[in-house]
DNA sequence: TTCAATTCCGTGCACGGTAACGGAATTATT
DNA sequence: AATAATTCCGTTACCGTGCACGGAATTGAA
């Protein structure tokens, strides 16, 4: 395969009658080059359509990028594991062209925590950074702190009002939960659902699960306006309340068939599913954690909705990569992923 | 971020006391060295864990990597045409480090083409090919001469018996119907089912065709024995024919309302099932073509289930890249991919 | 006009690996 | 033992960029 030859700094040089000093400092415009010079060499590159060996560059500086990945903790069987799964994964190719993907983690109940790792990333001088806005307040800042330094940054899996991110990679949070609705509700007339949350639900409210039950509940408005619909909550380190709590809301409403959850946590059920087996039960939940998936196995839970956490992060860090790299940047802010229906027919490859 | 200090060759000659070019020689075994230098190198290597700077050795020999991808010509609208679009997408990072991707088309329904595409892959002298094995005898010829070179090869889509293959990307066909059979049975007594074929299927049979076909069968065999299930044949040139086949068959058997096809083209039966509106009626086909998916959101078409072939053709060409450039081997074989169910509610953000 | 201060630019080494070339050391041949 | 043939190995010139250093050219001040 004879390529056309690739032009260098130094045909560059040669076509202008300088150094390849000066057409370098042209390049990244350091400076201490003349007017006429600066505007004669941009000239010939145009000209010539010269683009830079990135080896070359890469070799000579020896320098590694790094992106430095600001998530929660992995826990094992957390959501958080999954999405951490994606920093070393797929990232092969790009760890050859010179980027490194470091995590660096957090408590996300600890706010502390937060500004701590905050504070390793910025020391760390990155060249980007992936971060998943839990604390809203706190991120403002640091996002601030990032822009001042001229950090680019890309958040998964939600998305503050802000404006400086470079890209998003995320689930549309409405409308999955309008999709898990369309899920429960197969059969025509359905009487009623419930939705079960988590108790911090009601002091600190998540954005993700906020706007998936705002989809949800439109959804059932629209469709199966005489459903009814209720809550109960439960705490997820008090399995046994988990139960009586299901056992009591299930004594007392024996119509009410139809279980949802909208944050990862739906495996919490499946004690109580697996006590009160019903086939016509419907249980719609999301993300593939491990439990989760093991419970769409044994049939306990029909339909997971999964949004590929460590593809997320896998496509936020190629962005910060290919930005870094190669000065790109991404054609859409916003990258809105797809929504996987999981089964028990098809997770086993997932 | 001070690494621990990257060791070079030179490192390594200083310590054995060799000269660099000796340890060239030993790192690419292309002979001229003495056992006992060799050994001595090898050891040195081993205990101080050398790798290999990618971009030096890239930047030396001022080779780029070519990963041929031998696929049937992408005509708009066509599989192949989704598969085709893997090869740009998200292989810029690899690109960066040397690796680029490009298409030998041919003529899927012609033998000819194929060997003329064949024979201007192994011209070209690539790295590795990714082919998707259509024609069975042919391909057998092919990856011959391939492994007769030393080439590497991934299979996508389908898979032959043979075994010199580096990986495989594809969705588990079998699987595949079984999931396409329990999305078309969602109520419990479902009378009968229609299974669209295209004509050529009688002769050529193509392999997905037949595995999906076989798993769909053997799920209705356990969950629905009692349903009525036909098959009509359908030529995709001729628009009027297929419609007045299904007329002539739905006039026929009015109890069954149910169609299922297992290539790609559901689309083919949009003008019908417009004509004939069923809210009732249940349509699963194969396939994220556009005309497919805009069948999902017109509501003719109630489920498809999608491969995603870009990927598979990005996780190919990945594979390859990452033996020709770390002469890495993938730890397994075989890579199953997730079965994607798209309805009208997730079907936008694909 | 002369010398100092800027501004601008060329030179040359480094980065880590590749591979051609030729020479030293060893072995085989007469 | 002398010469030829091998085997083995060191030297060296790249690959295209980055960047420090020093010097030439230009401008300013005296």
């Amino acid at each position: 395969m004879a390529q056309n030859e690739k032009i260098t700094i130094n045909d560059i040089a040669r076509r202008t009658g300088l150094s390849k000093g000066t057409v370098d400092r042209v390049l990244h415009n350091r400076g201490e080059v003349s007017r006429k010079s600066y505007e004669r060499v941009m000239e010939v590159i145009r000209e010539l359509g010269y683009e830079p060996n990135v080896y070359a560059s890469l070799l000579a500086k020896g320098k590694k990028h790094l992106v430095a990945v600001l998530i929660p903790a992995s826990e094992p069987g957390s959501f958080w594991e999954l999405a951490a799964s994606g920093i070393g994964r797929g990232v092969d190719p790009m760890t050859a062209a010179g980027v490194e993907a470091v995590p660096f983690p957090y408590d996300q109940y600890d706010i502390e925590s937060f500004r701590a790792a905050c504070a390793k990333v910025l020391e760390a001088e990155p060249s980007g950074v992936v971060l998943a806005p839990l604390f809203q307040g706190e991120t403002e800042v640091f996002t601030g702190k990032l822009a001042e330094s001229g950090i680019p940054y890309c958040f998964i899996d939600s998305r503050p009002d802000s404006n400086g991110y470079l890209a998003y990679f995320g689930m549309p949070l409405y409308k999955s939960g309008y999709l898990c609705a369309d899920q429960l509700t197969r059969e025509r007339n359905i009487r009623g659902a419930l939705i079960v949350r988590v108790r911090r639900d009601r002091y600190q409210q998540s954005d993700p699960t906020v706007n998936r039950r705002a989809g949800f509940l439109d959804y059932m408005l629209e469709n199966a306006p005489d459903c009814k619909i209720d809550n109960v909550f439960v705490d997820p380190n008090d399995p046994d309340g988990i139960y009586t709590t299901l056992d009591g809301y299930f004594s007392e409403h024996p119509e009410v068939r139809h279980i949802v959850m909208f944050n990862s946590r739906i495996h919490l059920l499946v004690p109580w599913l697996a006590a009160h087996p019903d086939p016509d039960r419907r249980v719609v939940g999301f993300d593939n954690l491990k439990a989760n998936m093991d419970a769409l196995r044994d049939g306990t839970v029909s339909v997971l909705i999964g949004q590929r956490p460590d593809e997320q992060v896998r496509l936020a860090i190629e962005a910060l990569a290919e930005h870094a790299l190669l000065g790109k940047v991404p054609p859409r802010k916003d990258h809105f992923m797809h929504m996987d229906i999981l089964t028990r027919y098809n997770v086993e490859d997932y």
